[in-house]
DNA sequence: GCTTAGGTTTCG
């Protein structure tokens, strides 16, 4: 770690760094993150950088606070650090009290700031270097009327208006003047918690594109302001009711976390395309400057588009799309496990595979089961997790994933003793055994397979096996994996067509109870029993059962031999549809 | 209290 008054130490290019070393770095940037918040304490940003060299090298910047994070405005920047910390990835500057990350000089020829000789020599040489290559990625902006299926695209937008769809999702309505050639997903959300107006004009409407926004998106879009005023008499609300006609439909998804640097951020006002205003009067008619000079807000992610000044790279809103096909209602004819202990399953907490189908145990005697070839997401077309939670369900079999970054490593010689002593930095901890080159495994039996703070879990399940008395410290351990619980429920559905199975999961609530409140809490698991219950009474029990309104996403397959449908549902949709209080057919 | 993250897009 660094202090404020580490001693001066010695430039070194980037192709000359040593693991170990402390040295003064120097580098153009190549890529960037906006600092964002980590799972620790810290906000962390993440760069790339190279030099001369070719070398490109990485580098994570730690603290608290955004203004000790170094100010990179775009591509091209130069960044110095002087002490870091060089490890074997890349190097690391953690900005203690006092010190800031880097210091940053701008691309181009500005002013070199406060520097020594040294340091502006290699500015200068640096800023000379980078000019003759063509760092900036392509912008990959298109209009509305430009997109097609399948494509990632940045969206530069006005918001109309915004609405939320659940804890974890966002609506918003946007239009960029130009005319999507798609048939669209229409959203249907309750005119109540629309900010802005509920509807607009039928032309209107031609124009507007629903945008899901996810996560921690979802936070941020929803600060944006929605600056056209809701009208004052509101017209009625559309017929929420499916169209009885199947259509593939265009949805716009900006889906969580920040790869490709996705995200949603206002633009400033003085980058709003012109094409936007003069649209904007076409298309409310009569004079409207007024309107339009206040709903001028627009949509844009992320790195480039922060704080960048060059307007060309301001605008990312990344968008992912996929067909959707509307469904109509369907009844809920039954669900699986009846037992609810036995739907708490433990999820490895970074790649989210399911590490436990049933409780652990089950299937000890056969320990040749194999992780089902598609059980990572990433690895795999996602038609496969629908097959995959299925044979989770209803086979017995139990997966630790393999990705070495789902591993804590432990020091070699390490006992459970250890892993209990992780229990107390992470809340939920399974210890493993990994042979070099054999897919990680469960230890036996005897010993516990989940240690959640203080408390151990031994034997075949959440629920029954707490009591034990802790042992077997001395068991070798090679590696801890963290989970998280969650209740996972098959629900089988119905119309007058066809049955399907659908799978919840993953969510930090059930019918709000907490999944880890059904872990332990016998009438937390009562009250999903009773829910569950009345949403679809045994045989013989009486009681009607309702009619659900469900969203059914239909993704078609890209290989199109197989011309293969299936059905992904979203899992907030269903919880919906189940929570809701309408029983009419 | 001394970690966090370590680009490479999809649960919806």
């Amino acid at each position: 770690a660094q202090v404020p008054d580490a001693p001066p130490c010695t430039y070194v290019k980037l192709g000359e760094l040593k693991p170990g070393a402390v040295v003064n770095v120097y580098g153009v940037v190549v890529f960037f993150k906006q600092p964002f918040k980590s799972r620790g304490s810290d906000l962390c940003s993440f760069l790339k950088i190279s030099d001369q060299s070719g070398q490109k090298v990485s580098c994570n910047i730690f603290s608290a606070k955004p203004e000790r994070h170094p100010q990179i405005f775009q591509i091209g920047d130069i960044v110095n650090r002087k002490a870091a910390v060089i490890t074997t990835y890349g190097f690391s500057a953690l900005a203690f009290s006092g010190t800031v990350g880097a210091e940053v000089e701008p691309r181009g020829s500005g002013p070199t700031r406060r520097l020594s000789e040294e340091d502006r020599r290699i500015v200068t040489e640096l800023r000379s270097w980078a000019a003759g290559r063509d760092l900036l990625p392509p912008d990959p902006t298109v209009s509305l009327a430009r997109v097609q299926p399948r494509m990632y695209f940045n969206l530069a937008c006005q918001l109309l208006a915004k609405a939320p769809v659940d804890s974890r999702c966002t609506l918003l309505r946007v239009w960029d003047g130009t005319r999507c050639p798609h048939a669209l997903l229409n959203v249907t959300v309750d005119s109540d918690v629309v900010e802005g107006p509920p509807s607009f004009a039928e032309e209107q409407e031609k124009l507007i594109v629903n945008v899901l926004v996810y996560d921690d998106h979802a936070q941020s879009a929803q600060q944006l302001k929605v600056s056209i005023p809701t009208h004052p008499k509101k017209k009625k609300k559309k017929n929420a009711r499916w169209p009885t006609k199947t259509v593939d439909r265009l949805s716009f998804h900006l889906h969580g976390g920040t790869a490709y640097s996705r995200g949603v951020r206002r633009l400033p006002d003085d980058t709003a395309p012109l094409h936007l205003e003069e649209c904007g009067r076409q298309m409310f008619g009569h004079p409207s400057i007024e309107l339009i000079d206040v709903c001028c807000p627009l949509l844009a992610t992320t790195s480039f588009c922060l704080t960048s000044p060059d307007k060309s790279r301001m605008r990312s809103t990344h968008a992912h799309l996929s067909y959707l096909e509307e469904a109509p209602r369907a009844q809920l004819r039954s669900y699986e496990p009846r037992r609810l202990h036995r739907a708490l399953k433990l999820y490895c907490s970074k790649c989210t595979s399911i590490v436990f189908a049933e409780g652990y145990g089950v299937d000890l005697g056969a320990p040749s089961a194999r992780p089902p070839p598609c059980a990572h997401k990433d690895k795999q077309p996602f038609t496969h997790t629908h097959t995959y939670v299925f044979q989770l369900f209803f086979a017995v079999t139990f997966f630790v994933c393999d990705h070495a970054k789902c591993h804590l490593n432990v020091s070699p010689g390490s006992t459970l003793e250890e892993a209990r002593h992780l229990a107390g930095t992470y809340r939920n901890v399974v210890p493993v055994h990994s042979a070099p080159g054999c897919h990680p495994t469960l230890l036996d039996l005897s010993a516990p397979f989940l240690f959640r703070g203080k408390r151990r879990f031994y034997g075949s399940g959440l629920q029954t096996s707490q009591r034990q008395p802790p042992r077997h410290h001395n068991r070798l351990v090679t590696s801890c994996v963290c989970v998280c619980v969650c209740v996972c429920v098959c629900f089988r559905l119905q119309d007058a067509s066809d049955a399907l199975d659908v799978f919840l999961w993953r969510d930090e609530s059930f019918f709000d109870v907490s999944a880890d409140d059904a872990a332990t809490n016998q009438e937390a698991q009562d009250q999903i029993q009773r829910t569950m219950d009345s949403l679809c009474p045994p045989k013989g029990a009486g009681g009607e059962r309702p009619w659900l309104d469900l969203c059914l996403a239909a993704y078609r397959a890209t290989d199109v031999e197989s011309r293969q449908t299936f059905y992904q549902i979203c899992h907030t949709s269903v919880k919906n549809a189940l929570t809701q209080k309408d029983t009419s057919p």
